[in-house]
DNA sequence: GTGGTCTAGACCACA
DNA sequence: GTGGTCTAGACCACT
C-alpha cells in the first residue's frame, strides 16, 4: 500500500480507500483477516492511531468486522463485494460525468477524451505527479 | 452557485472552481466583470473572508485581476479560456482514468459504463449527492 | 457534565450519552450550538482528543452536525428529539425487562422492586458510588 | 449459553453473569458441579483461557470452588442463592431506576413503560439485538 | 477561535 | 499479540 504524504486526502482515508479497491477487486475476499493495527502501521510508517481509525470507520461502514484480541476480518455478508464496487464505481463515474457536462462537453467528445487519455496513460504508466 | 457544506472541498476552492467552469465554457469572457465581493458573500451565504481569499487566490493564477474602486475582471489573457478549459479537464479525465485502472477496468469497460451513466443522468438531472 | 474516571464505561461514551440525555429531556434543541470542543475539553478536564471523538460519532449518528470554524449543532431533523429519547428509552426498558425475565421474575414482582427502589431512591438522591 | 462477541462486555464476565443467573434462578444448586473449563470452552467457542478467567474469579469471589482433578462445583455456604440473587437484582433495579430519573420519568410512568415492555416481550421472545 | 488530522507514547482489557 | 482508550501536543485549514 502506498501512502501519498502530502495529503490532499487524508491518510486514513487513503487507508480505507485502498482496502475497499482491493475489496472489490476480489484481492480481499470475506472472511479474510486483514493485517493488524500494528503491522499496518508499522509497513506503511504511519501512526498506529491513524490505522486505527481507518479501521474504526471501516467497521462503522460494515466492511470489516473486528474480533477483541483475535484481529480484524471482511465481514461475510454476501453483497460486499459487488456493493462495495458498485458503490465505488458509481461515485467515481458520477462525479465524473457531472464535471464533464458542467464543462459542457456531450457524450461524444468526454468518450473521446477518455480514449485518448487511455491510449496516452498506457506509456506513461508509473508517472503520478503531485 | 451553490455550495456545499460539507467541505470535503474547501468553501474558497468550491468558489474557485465554479468561476473556472464558467471561464472554461464561456460563461465568463475575458473583461467581464464578476460580483463583488460583498454580493457574492450575501447571495451564497459565507463569510466575506472566505470569498476574498477566493479572489485573491484567482488573481495570484492570473484568472481575475482586481481594480481598486471598480471591482473584479476576468482577465484578458489570449489564452486563458482555453488554458483553463484544458486544465480542468487534463486533471478530471487523469484522475478518472487513473482510478478505473486502479479498480481493474479496461478501457472498454470504462466507455461502456461512461455511457450508460450518460444515459442515466439526462433524466435525472438535479441529483446532486453529497 | 459529572464524568466518571473509573471507566467501567468508555469517557467518550458518557459523553455522548449525556449529549443524549440532553436532547431526550428538551434541554437542547435541535440548531441549538453544544459547546466547542476544546471548551468542553476544558471544562470536564478531558483531553481535546476524547471529546472529539464523542462530536465524531455523535455526528455519524446524525445526532449533530459539524460546520467547519463555526462549530458543533444540534440536527434539525424534525423527529431526533422523540427518535433519541425512545432510542434510549427502549433500549433501557427492553435490557431491563429481559435481565427481570432471566432472574425469573414476573411483571408483578418486577413492578414491586421497581416502586421499592424509587421510593427509597428518592431520600438517597445524589449518592451514585462507582 | 450465548455469547456476543461484540464485546460492550467481555466474555468472561458474561460468563460469570450466566452462571450468577443460573444460581440465583435455582437452575444450580449448591454442591452441583459445573462444565469442565475445556468442555465448556468448547461447546461455546471461546478460547480456553476465557473460561478459566470466568472461573478463577467466580472463585475469588466464593462462588465456585475448584477441586483438584475433580472439576469446579457451587459452593455450599448457605446463603449463596438469596446473596446472589440480591446482588443482581439490586444493580439491575437500581442503575434502571437512575437511568429512568436522569431521562425524567416519574415512578408512574416509569411503571408504565416496563409493563408496556412485559406485554410487548411475552410474544417476541427471541429477539436477540446487538 | 473552530474543527481536522496526525504523531508519539502510555496503559488497559482481552484471548 | 490484539484491539481500545486516553493523553499531550503539534500543525493545518477554514471562518
Amino acid at each position: 500500500m502506498r501512502i501519498d504524504f502530502h495529503p490532499s486526502q487524508p491518510i486514513y482515508l487513503q487507508i480505507m480507500d485502498e482496502f475497499r479497491r482491493q475489496i472489490a477487486t476480489g484481492l480481499l475476499k470475506p472472511g479474510d483477516k486483514i493485517p493488524s493495527q500494528r503491522d499496518l502501521a508499522a509497513t506503511i510508517k504511519v501512526n498506529a492511531n491513524t490505522v486505527q481509525r481507518a479501521y474504526r470507520e471501516m467497521e462503522t461502514l460494515g466492511l470489516v468486522e473486528t474480533l477483541r484480541g483475535q484481529g480484524t476480518f471482511i465481514c461475510q455478508g454476501r453483497g460486499i463485494v459487488e456493493e462495495t464496487r458498485n458503490d465505488m464505481l458509481t461515485n467515481l463515474v458520477d462525479d465524473f460525468v457531472r464535471a464533464m457536462q458542467a464543462l459542457g462537453l456531450n457524450e461524444e467528445t468526454t468518450l473521446d477524451v477518455v480514449k485518448k487519455r487511455f491510449s496516452a496513460m498506457q506509456t506513461t504508466e508509473e508517472v503520478k505527479p503531485k
